[in-house]
This record gives structure tokens, sequence and C-alpha cells, in this order.
DNA sequence: TACATATTGGAGCGTTCACTCCAGATCTGC
DNA sequence: GCAGATCTGGAGTGAACGCTCCAATATGTA
């Protein structure tokens, strides 16, 4: 939407307000006003450049996601710890855009079909890439198999990610270690 | 509140109506008139009730979960089974309360400090009951060990619960099977 | 029956807030 | 430096909605 110069800053400047305003307020705490008295620009400058207070939320999360990816460029080199990593690094340090994050995907997606196809999309791209680090890690894994084992083990992640987030003394990136150790084990030694 | 038997009568058809629309339009979704006019009474009735729109919609969402419990006295009855087939039918039966548990836990409960340590707090009791009957079934098994074991699994479920309230074709009862299986195994096999 | 207490409806209050509109300023390519 | 597109602020719109208030009525009790 925006084409020239000044346009792609006042963008910057929306986001960054955006960002900051929203990590400490949530989704709905945060009103258009406040981001545009932060970000020193009219309503009119906002819709000029965002369809919705929404469209730029989803913006700073989508960002704050692609900036932990080990593998940005989906060149397959990623193995499943460092999606593991990734992940908990998400969730604890980048912990006020996790927290919108799951409040979009689960607090909104649950309720609202858009929002929840979009997270379904997004959760079966993740399964993949999961699968996918599985897979050339131990190539005896079936398909099927290693599907299982990242939906599972993104499962648990989820969840530790949430109590992580609504616990302050939750040790994450341990419990997440060890999930990652007994899923993967348990598909070696399916009965251990 | 209520202390007359017209009184509880009312309050029953309010929370009647609040679980009809609540479950198909959401928390945020729903409004009070909707409620009221559902109900068949005024704001009014409603307020001499119930604190808060909230307050019908906790309700009627504890209510839900006390009604998979598998050992609502709290004899110490429940086995690990037990109360993972307790979560995915409240998960999968009771989809729609699910739904609103989720977006009120998750949603809510990250950015609403109150709501956040009230989740938390009932995530403690779960994790407790959990480790109890994991160490009744395996009692070399140490307090620990179990409490760790416990926050797995319920993160494990937790984590399938979204992806099958999100995804109608998942099948949530196989995933969380196999899911207790391994998780159990690996306690008695650490390292497969 | 008389009295205290509970229940009732629903008008309306008070507030919030996302978004529209548009005239004028500014930008950029030619 | 001109034309046409983009960008700008911010007053204003319009709708939403949780909750209060209270006079009238119903209920239970002694």
């Amino acid at each position: 939407m925006a084409r020239y110069r000044v346009g792609l800053e006042t963008r910057e400047r929306i986001l960054s307000a955006t960002r900051r305003l929203v990590s400490e307020l949530g989704v709905e705490g945060v009103t258009l006003k406040a981001i545009t008295d932060e970000a020193g620009v009219g309503a009119g400058s906002f819709y000029n450049l965002f369809d919705s207070k929404e469209a730029a939320v989803f913006e700073i999360v989508r960002e704050a996601i692609e900036a932990v990816d080990p593998d940005p460029a989906g060149e397959g080199t990623d193995t499943l710890e460092d999606l593991v990593d990734a992940f908990v690094t998400f969730m604890t340090d980048a912990g006020p855009i996790a927290r919108i994050y799951l409040q979009l995907a689960v607090g909104r997606g649950l309720v609202d079909p858009v929002i929840g196809a979009r997270t379904l999309r997004s959760h079966r791209r993740r399964v993949e890439r999961f699968a996918d680090a599985a897979r050339r890690q131990d190539p005896t894994l079936g398909r099927a198999d290693a599907d299982v084992l990242a939906e599972t083990l993104l499962a648990g992640l989820t969840g530790l990610g949430i109590t992580s987030l609504l616990d302050p003394g939750f040790h994450m990136a341990a419990h997440a270690q060890r999930l990652l150790a007994r899923t993967a084990a348990s598909v070696d030694a399916p009965r251990g």
C-alpha cells in the first residue's frame, strides 16, 4: 500500500508503536488512538497503510516469528533441536509477542473461522517442517510416524509455552529439552 | 445470591441461555441483551443473580469441567488413563464449551492477571491430580519425576486439544492414547 | 395478614472506539 | 516544474454494550 518513502517510514513508525503498546497491554488493551498517538500520526495515515488495527498486529507477530526461524530460506538445514530451540526462544525471549500470538491463534482462532483457518494452515506448515527435520535425522522413519511425532512434539511445546507464559517461574527450556529427548527416544524404541 | 425458588429457576434459565449462545458465538460474540432475551428476563434480573456477564460464563465452564471429572469426590480412585480420557472427552464431546474454556484460559488468561492467576491455580491442581494418579500406579516414581511427567502430559493434551478444536478431522483420542503410552513408557525406561 | 426481603423488567446512562472522510500538503517521475 | 499519485491529520460518525437504577410486584415467614 505504501509507495513513497515517507509512507514506508510512517509504516515502520506505526509498527514500532504497535509492537511497544501491544506487548505491554495486549490486543484488546490498546486503542487505535494510542497507537497513532505513540507513532505521531493521524488515524487517516494509519488507514492509508493498514486495513485495520488487527492487520498491524498480525504483521508484528509475523515478523517476530520470522525472526527466530532457524532456516528462513527453507533450505532444509534445520534440525529438530533447532526447531525446538526456536520455539522456546520465541516463547521465552519474545514473551510479550508470544502472548499476543497465543491470544490471537487460540483465543481468537477458536472463535473466528477466518483466524482459525489461518492458524491451522500455519500449524500444518510447522508440523511438516518438524516432520521433515525428524526424517532427515532418522531416514528410517516413515512419513506417517514422523507426522505423529511432529504433531505430538508441537502439541507438547504449545502446552509448555502456555504454562511458561502463565507462570513466570516455569523453566520451559528444561521441559522442552526433556520432551524432545523422550519423544525422539520413544520413536527409536517405541516401548522402552 | 438467589434465595427464593423463582430466583433459582431464573438462574437456571439464564445459565441455559448463556450455554446455548456462548457455545455458538463465543464469549465476545454474545451480548448481555442476547442472553437476557433468550432467557426471557430483564437485565435487572440478570444482575440480581450474577455479578457480571463473565460470571455466568465462568459458571457454565466450571459445570462442564465438573461433569467429566472421573473422581468428583476426590477419593483418589482415578487412574492416569481416567484423567486422560476425561480430558479428551471434555475437548471432543463438550467441544463448544471447551472452546470457551480455552478462549478464557489462554486468550484472556495471558492478558488479564486475575484470570491468569485463576487459570494457573487450576492448572496446578490438575498437575497434582495427574501426578498423584501416576504415583499410585507406579509407587517407585518420585514426587519430582511424577510432577514432570504430569506437567509434560498435560502440556501435550492441551496442545492436542487446541489442534482438535481447530481441525475437525483431527483424531484427538488416538493421539492422546499414544501420548499417554509414550509418556508412561519413557518414565519406566528413561532412554529407550 | 403483615412485614421484610427478594425478584422483576427495561429504559437509559455513560462510555468506548474502530473507522470514514476529505481538503490540503507532499512526493516522485518525467 | 508540472501533473498525478500518495500521504496527512484529526474532527466527526455511528454503533455497540455492560451495567445501573428503581418502582412495582412477588415471595416466604411468623
